[in-house]
Formats: structure tokens, C-alpha cells, sequence
RNA sequence: GCGGUUGUAGCUCAGUUGGUUAGAGUACCGGCCUGUCACGCCGGGGGUCGCGGGUUCGAGUCCCGUCAACCGCGCCA
């Protein structure tokens, strides 16, 4: 017989009453009484039901361990009687009674309990992960994970991708983010970085002739944490392909995507991924990674307000690039809801949302528009403003106004919470859109200068005549996949053309030196065949996320870190001793203030 | 860097307008219990109320400062 078992805890059936057998596991539960005691022994597998009492020469031993006690027993398989069994337990029909108990590791008194859906704070979750990966729902979602990891390669595979691996220690490349930085002790002074994303050798793999390549990659990024956002690294299907339209990208990812999500989500997946443009994307949802099982679409409704009775919203549309946007609340039409919406625009940081809603006329003769700003502009601009939105008695309406890009985010935020409060969202399914058509220039606000707003390597449409006129009206072959309020995946159709790159980073303010310094290794291997090419990547942790319908990343993460990118259990970042600075030369300046 | 929330037993939490010796559940230790599967019953140990200062006859509670965690903003193509 095997050391350790001759079983595991989940395959133990009526078919093996009275065999002798051996199992190793966890202690999830002991109880105790007195003349006969159980144990739940637990592995990865399952969980069998151990029992003895004072006939077994076990019974001392057993009646010493606690739980989360890693243990060993030997013991024969017996059959429950009916009303014994517990249905629960796919190995309820039986149970083991012991006659040898060995402690393989002993437990000290728990910081967590694995039994049970206790919660926990972060902290101490994350000290001893060891302790909650032991716990179902996360041992689940990291099963979770690497079920959805292996079918996203079976899909890529099976669709003629093959996976190439990527250098880690490697070159800066200056994408957006900041660089994790490493020192080299061969070149004192000089730093690797690790890869932001494997965005230039995926595409020296496609100028190196390899056509459809794909890689579950690490990505590495010195940023502060959100809720979906890991800090200091998370994982990709990074995908590139050669001689493809932005429509070939599409048409290669969304079965996989697509088939994942059916196959893990267990939820209904729209079929239908709509394009829309970034511009429509801010207008109607105020957001590029829009949540689209809302069905709010926001308007602008600027001209009802010009001139109108209402100051503030006519004096502001004076003013350049100013707007105001509705968003229809069907069914909200009270005012206990609308100043509670309205409160919560006050909390995000914006002065307020003007509303309007639509109530009963109290005489009887139908409906009458409610809320101060009705008021102000009159019955017929408010009548025009409830045909344009479409709305009826017991509906809402709310407005934004100023310049879009100052209010847009909460605007989007606001829609989201009026859809969730009125119920309009149906939650149990995951809606896709592809976002396309973005900017390839944006102007700093407070600068004025002109820069990327996404991807640097991306072909303008147009290509080098769009280059000509005003940056800011080019349009990239830049896209995005939005599943559900959260970006999945983001790509682009590349700029494989060093003239048309040069000019690119011309318009942004970087000379041909700085390109070719800091982006040299690729756009000199354009300069030697490279075909057209596109690619994507999508956030492996994200897609488990919404899978596991989890709202924080670190649930589906084996081993986060927390919110200041530290790693409480192994202790990182840490100390580095003098020898390893001397080495390196470096010296650690101390810390300012 | 900024804002919000939280911080009381190993763990999860309660603790009133400031008032006696700071409580519960769970875990741990001891006792009882032969059919439980969240077993039950009895008893026990366990506290720098995050930390520092202040107000007060008296502070877990009020005030100031500070630290930490999480959530958000900035940031993240």
C-alpha cells in the first residue's frame, strides 16, 4: 500500500465496504462525543467522513488532533446505515473507521478558520494564503483559473495560434506605465526592465515570419492597485497576427472569448458584440469600457437649455465645448430617488445633477413635469425634453452640464447606479462591445501638449496622409472589448511603417533620436519586410474575475499582493544586504522629509 | 499625493447621552456525552480598546495628531 493513501478523500463509495485503506488529509471538523468521534478528513478532492471509538486502538491518538491537523489513517471502509447518510457528501455512504492515526504536521491555533464562510480581513487573509486557499470558494476560483488558462490555450491552439515565450529581464519600453526596474551587476549603473507587455517581441515575432502567436505572459507595471487592478504584475492572452484588418482580430478572439465565457460562466453570453465608437461610447455611457447589460443611453440635450429660464445651465452654454447630457431613468420618477441620485453626483465631486420627473397632474388631466428645473425652463422645453427621451409618468430624468470631459465620468457612474436602483439591469448574463475608433492624440489639460492617448504603436487611419491636419481629429486602429463595466481586452492594428511611426511620434513631441533610442530594436526591423500585422491582449485575472463573479482580482490571484504592492507572507519587498548593493552599485538614498 | 470607510480577545463583532470589574459568538484549555455531519452541555484562561497627546473627578466613547488596512481619485497605451 501506497505511504500515504491508497485513496483520496472523494473517491471512497458503497463499492469499497470492507477494505482496508489509507488516507492522508486536513482535519476540517472533529466532533467529539465522548464515546464515539468523528473527524471530516479533507483533501483536494473531497472530504470522507472518519469515525472511532474506544474499540479502536486508535481512539487516544484521535481524540488529540484539532483542526487543520495534517494527519494520516488507516481504517476499514463501512457501510452507513440509511438514516446515517449524508446526502451532501458524495462519499456519505460510507465511512472509514480507523484503527491507525499518524499526525503528519501538526497545527497551531489558527489566524483563520478554513471550516466555514467565515470572512476575514485582507490582511490577515493575505499573511496566511496558505491557510485561505485552503478554504473552498478560493481553492474553487484558482481551480477556476487554471481550467479557463488550459481552455484558452486548447482554443488558440485549435485555431492555428502557437505559443512562444517572451523575455522577462529585458529592455525599457516606455508604453505609459511605469517601469519595474532591475540592476545589472555586469553594467553598474545600468537597469533591465521587465516587460510592461510583451508588445515589441510580439511583433519582432510577426516581422520574424511567424504569423499567429499567442502567450499566456506575465506583465509587469510599477502602478497603484484598484479593486480589478493587481499591483506589480498580472497575466495576458497576449495575441498578434500578420496580413489582418482590425475585423480579422475580432473574428479570431471572439470564439474564444466567447467560448470561454459559455463555458465557464454559467450565465447566458449576449451573442451580439456591437462596435461602437469611442466617441459614441463617452456620449451614451460616459465610459470606454461601458456595462451594457444597463440599457440607459445618455443624450445631449443642450438646445432645450439655451436661452432658457434656467441661468446657470444657459450662462454655461456660452462658454466653449460645453454641454448639457441627459440621462433617462425610467421608472424613477420620485423625489426621494432623484435627490438621492442627485446626492450621490455631490459625493463623486460634481456640484449636482439637475432632475425632472413625471408625475400624475393632481387635477386629473394626465401627467405635469416635477423638480425645480421644469420650472425654470417651461412646460413646452420640458414637453420637448421627455419626447426627445422618450419618457412617460413615473420616469426621471437627470442632468449633467459643463464640459463633457469634467463631468462624463461620473455621468457614467451615475447611469450605472440608476440602472442598478431601478432594476433595469439584468445582472445574470455578460453583455461584450467592441469599442473602436479611438483617438490617436488627446491634449494634457493643464499643459496643452499634445500626446498618445493609448497605444503609441497603433496605425492611424488613414496612415500617413491623416498625419497632415490636426492631431486631434486621427483616429487609431485601436479597439477594445468591454464585457460587463470592465475592459477585457485592448489592441490595435499596428503601425508597421517606420515613416509613418517617425511621423506619429513627430506629432506627440518625440524626435526620430528618441524614437529610435528607446523603440530602436523594433522599428529597425521594420525596416526589413514587416508585414501588416494586429494584435490584442486580454486580462487573464479579469476574465477569471468576472467567471467567478468575484469584484476584487485578488480572489482569483493565487498570490496577491495587497494594496501598497507588498507581500505580506513572503515579506517583499525587503532590505537588500550591503554585499548585494555593493554589487550592484548602489547606494540608498535616505528617504526625503 | 488626495478623499472616504474601518481599527475592541487568536478570529468575527457588540459596547447607549462619557460612569462600577469592557461583553457575545467562535477558536483554545479542562470536564461530561456512542451517531454526529455548523453535534450538544458545564467550566476556565485570554484585552496596551491601533499608537501618541489633550479635555474631564472619570475616556473604548469627546477633541487633536499619527499609523495601518480596504475602497475610490490621480495614475494605469
Amino acid at each position: 500500500m501506497h505511504p500515504y493513501r491508497s485513496h483520496t478523500c472523494a473517491e471512497l463509495t458503497r463499492a469499497d465496504v470492507g477494505q482496508t485503506v489509507r488516507l492522508s488529509g486536513w482535519v476540517h471538523r472533529v466532533r467529539d462525543h465522548g464515546g464515539i468521534l468523528f473527524i471530516d478528513l479533507r483533501d483536494h478532492y473531497g472530504m470522507t467522513q472518519v469515525l472511532a471509538d474506544p474499540d479502536s486502538p486508535a481512539f487516544k491518538d484521535v481524540e488529540k488532533v484539532r483542526s487543520e491537523w495534517c494527519i494520516r489513517i488507516e481504517g476499514e471502509v463501512k457501510a452507513r446505515d440509511g438514516s446515517l447518510i449524508n446526502p451532501k457528501l458524495p462519499t456519505g455512504e460510507i465511512e472509514i473507521f480507523v484503527h491507525k492515526l499518524d499526525v503528519l504536521g501538526a497545527a497551531d491555533e489558527l489566524p483563520l478558520q478554513v471550516f466555514g464562510e467565515q470572512e476575514y480581513p485582507e490582511e490577515t487573509r493575505l499573511k496566511y494564503r496558505f491557510l485561505d486557499l485552503r478554504r473552498e470558494a478560493l481553492h474553487d476560483n484558482i481551480m477556476l483559473r487554471s481550467h479557463v488558462v488550459k481552455s484558452i490555450r486548447d482554443r488558440m491552439w485549435a485555431t492555428g495560434f502557437t505559443e512562444f515565450q517572451t523575455p522577462i529581464i529585458t529592455a525599457s519600453s516606455p508604453e505609459g506605465a511605469r517601469d519595474f526596474l532591475v540592476p545589472s551587476r555586469l553594467h553598474p549603473g545600468k537597469f533591465y526592465a521587465l516587460p510592461q507587455a510583451p508588445q515589441q517581441f510580439k511583433q519582432l515575432i510577426m516581422v520574424a515570419g511567424f504569423d499567429r502567436y499567442f502567450q499566456i505572459a506575465p506583465c509587469f507595471r510599477d502602478e497603484d492597485p484598484r479593486a480589478d487592478r493587481s499591483p506589480t504584475d498580472f497575466y495576458q492572452l497576449d495575441v498578434e497576427m500578420s496580413f489582418v484588418e482590425q475585423s480579422d482580430v475580432f473574428a479570431a478572439v471572439q470564439p474564444v472569448i466567447q467560448g470561454v465565457f459559455e463555458e465557464f460562466g454559467g450565465r447566458p453570453v449576449d451573442p451580439d458584440w456591437p462596435q461602437i465608437s469611442y466617441a459614441d461610447a463617452a456620449l451614451w455611457y460616459g465610459t470606454d469600457k461601458p456595462d451594457l447589460r444597463c440599457p440607459i443611453k445618455m443624450q445631449v440635450v443642450s438646445e432645450h437649455f439655451a436661452g432658457s429660464g434656467f441661468a446657470i445651465f444657459a450662462k454655461l452654454l456660452e462658454q466653449d465645448g460645453t454641454q448639457i447630457r441627459a440621462i433617462p431613468a425610467p421608472g424613477g420618477g420620485s423625489r426621494k430617488f432623484c435627490d438621492r441620485m442627485n446626492a450621490f453626483a455631490q459625493k463623486e465631486g460634481l456640484p449636482g445633477m439637475g432632475y425632472i420627473f413625471w408625475r400624475e397632474a393632481e387635477d386629473g388631466s394626465g401627467m405635469e413635469p416635477a423638480g425645480p428645473l421644469a420650472k425654470n425652463i417651461g412646460p413646452e422645453r420640458t414637453e420637448a425634453i421627455r419626447q426627445q427621451l422618450d419618457l412617460k409618468v413615473g420616469d426621471a430624468a437627470f442632468f449633467l452640464a459643463g464640459k463633457p470631459e469634467q463631468f462624463e465620468r461620473v455621468a457614467g457612474k451615475a447611469r450605472t447606479v440608476i440602472g442598478e436602483e431601478l432594476g433595469l439591469t439584468d445582472t445574470n448574463r455578460f453583455a461584450f462591445a467592441w469599442i473602436v475608433d479611438f483617438p490617436m492624440y488627446e491634449k494634457d489639460a493643464e499643459t496643452g501638449k499634445i500626446d498618445f492617448s493609448h497605444n503609441p504603436f497603433s496605425m492611424p487611419q488613414g496612415g500617413m496622409a491623416a498625419l497632415q491636419g490636426d492631431p486631434l481629429d486621427v483616429l487609431g486602429y485601436q479597439y477594445d472589448l468591454a464585457c460587463n463595466g470592465y475592459e477585457l481586452v485592448s489592441g490595435a492594428i499596428r503601425n508597421h511603417q517606420p515613416e509613418i511611426m517617425f511621423k506619429a511620434f513627430d506629432l506627440a513631441g518625440y524626435g526620430k533620436d528618441e524614437v529610435e533610442k528607446r523603440f530602436g530594436g523594433m522599428v529597425n526591423a521594420f525596416r526589413y519586410g514587416a508585414p501588416p500585422h494586429g494584435g490584442c491582449a486580454a486580462g487573464i485575472d479579469r476574465i477569471v474575475m468576472l467567471l467567478a463573479d468575484e469584484a476584487n482580482i485578488r480572489e482569483v490571484i493565487m498570490f496577491p499582493m495587497n494594496q501598497r504592492a507588498e507581500d505580506l507572507m513572503m515579506n517583499a519587498p525587503s532590505d537588500p544586504t550591503n554585499e548585494q548593493l555593493r554589487d550592484l552599485g548602489l547606494r540608498v538614498l535616505p528617504k526625503e522629509g
